[in-house]
DNA sequence: AGGTTTTCAGATAACGTTTTCACGGAAGGG
DNA sequence: CCCTTCCGTGAAAACGTTATCTGAAAACCT
């Protein structure tokens, strides 16, 4: 590879000079900005990355900690960020922390050992105050899906104790009140506050939630598929599901059809996420959407805005949304 | 951030024998790794990357650039990519090209600028001679999904052409003779390879293939929807369809559905790719497996072997799998 | 015991940029 | 026309590692 010298010497200019053609920091004059640009497309030459990060310390990398890059949840998120950072033209590193709070302790100090400019995770398993001394690290971390007090700013989010009200109230004002919830994992943050939004809807409309009607899965379409058939045998008379993610919805579906239920006529499902699967479903699946491309540049904007130092104003809060499809009807 | 140096000053030594330490190169007497290793421990010292890279010419990044993160597809592949690279330690660099040349070109440039070990690409728009151009740069490529005459071993692949065969074979051998094929875009190699393989196979069968049930979609749920429609105009009469991959077969259900088809008892589908999504649908549907996440741990270790420069014997040709489940059933 | 090898650790030279500092010449002001 | 300001350029000093080259002491032979 051909090196800044090379130029220099084959354009009868100082490396220096070089540089400042390539960088455009400092102006220089027309002619010598022409044979430097001349001997730089001859030999081909390509900055090295690694000894101009020496100098500037920046690597014009945005590193990206999630679960899982296959799942349809990380994915939407993942395109958000990535526009975003290719638009600023930097480029992304990933690392997967499977929701493990080893994993995800790797994860991160790996992406800012490579010298991610900035971080953007999604963490699930490490606790608050595990993160907290992260936000105060070097490397600037914006989190998402997660809230954490004093440190908003860091944080995009979504409040899912409100979606888990929005599903139940939807079933409620359709006329269900025996009405099943899976969970995801109780680990999970999200899984909690989407609980806690369900006994709270069924508590305002004077229903006190049943104990034996929650159940816990785990975000995946197996896990709902059994959840709905232990639902199912302990209490036949359910006539509404809110299922704490699509997947599980997913799964609560071959469940239910294989218990010779029609949905919505006998049973009514509210999944949560809006993935994509969710339009593929038969019947079409009624959710919460979280919008969770937005959210995805939103924190690339906010991470790009701390590595720049600037003030920007970036949304943080984001709202959950009902999306109304075929999977719930009125009780009869 | 802590340097080498502090840390050598404080346990007394030389810069160079922390390195020592740390890398294990040399052998460092226990005491003096001892004295280091406290002083590593206690100034919290990360090595710098730009710094070891420079001097090393590695980062430990591997770089991947497919068409959309967010794709199903890509996911399964990516997911396989970084089971392989974490184990060696490695990290991912991502970048989309969105399957415009200019945009791929970009990308390899982009991650080949940024040092990355080696490049994993699923490349679609790129011509065959472009690509053979990045083969020889220094920056080791491997390519997947895609097959290069002459330089097979920097491939990994799957025979598109044998599995339009087997999906179009399925549905013959349930009797349908009035077949329709929904196609990816016409300038994706797969694409036109799918369409041979159903061509072959229908005229193996005695058949000529008919035009104008042939018809060129996106490769998305919508183009699938809009071709299907299209195609029921053209022909009623139509019994089974072939779509180029499931999401495109998810759309065609759509649009039966739409028409009061009964799927699979008045018309037959098959997919292709078996994404998630395929054991979502309602019915389940028969498809051709590929092997995603098994390719991208394939290309991952090719590439690995080539940054090692080892002669491991990878896996480079994989066989597309008819997956059956409800969708297909035999003419009445 | 004397010489030779081995072992461990220090000094220092890369690696390829960006950036600071200095300097000469041209332009501008009185 | 001289003095100052500015502009464009070159020389050289970082940046923080790893790797090479020495050197001193310790271990090993005969």
């Amino acid at each position: 590879m051909a090196t800044i010298r090379e130029v220099s010497r084959l354009a009868g200019v100082s490396n220096a000079t070089v540089s400042r053609v390539l960088n455009g920091t400092v102006p220089v004059s027309p002619e010598v900005t022409g044979r430097v640009l001349a001997a730089v497309e001859q030999l081909g030459y390509r900055p090295n990355a690694f000894a101009r990060g020496l100098v500037t310390n920046r690597s014009g990398g945005l590193g990206v900690c999630v679960n899982d890059v296959a799942s349809p949840y990380f994915g939407l998120l993942i395109r958000g960020v990535e526009a975003e950072a290719e638009a600023a033209g930097m480029h992304l590193l990933v690392s997967s922390g499977h929701a493990r709070a080893d994993q995800e302790r790797a994860g991160l100090e790996f992406l800012a050992d490579r010298r991610s400019d900035a971080l953007i995770a999604h963490i699930e398993a490490l606790a608050d105050e595990a993160l907290v001394e992260y936000l105060s690290r070097p490397t600037p971390l914006i989190l998402v899906g997660r809230k954490l007090a004093g440190h908003e700013e860091r944080c995009v989010y979504l409040d899912n104790e409100v979606g888990g009200a929005i599903a139940t109230e939807h079933l409620l004002q359709h006329g269900h009140t025996r009405i099943a919830h899976i969970t995801g994992p109780e680990r999970f943050p999200d899984s909690r506050a989407r609980r806690r939004g369900f006994e709270c809807a069924m508590r305002s409309a004077g229903l006190e939630p049943d104990p034996r009607l929650v159940i816990e899965a785990d975000f995946e379409e197996e896990g709902g598929y059994r959840a709905m058939r232990e639902l199912l045998e302990r209490d036949p008379g359910i006539s509404a599901v809110f299922a704490g993610n699509d997947q599980m919805a997913a799964g609560a579906f071959a469940a239910l059809r294989e218990a010779g239920r029609n949905i919505p006529d006998d049973v009514s499902i509210v999944g949560y996420d809006d993935v994509l699967l969710a339009r593929y479903l038969h019947p079409t699946l009624t959710t919460i959407r979280q919008p969770l491309e937005e959210m995805g540049r939103a924190a690339a904007r906010a991470a790009l805005a701390l590595v720049a130092n600037e003030r920007t104003e970036v949304r943080n809060r984001f709202e959950p949304q009902l999306v109304s499809r075929q999977s719930v009807s009125r009780l009869r």
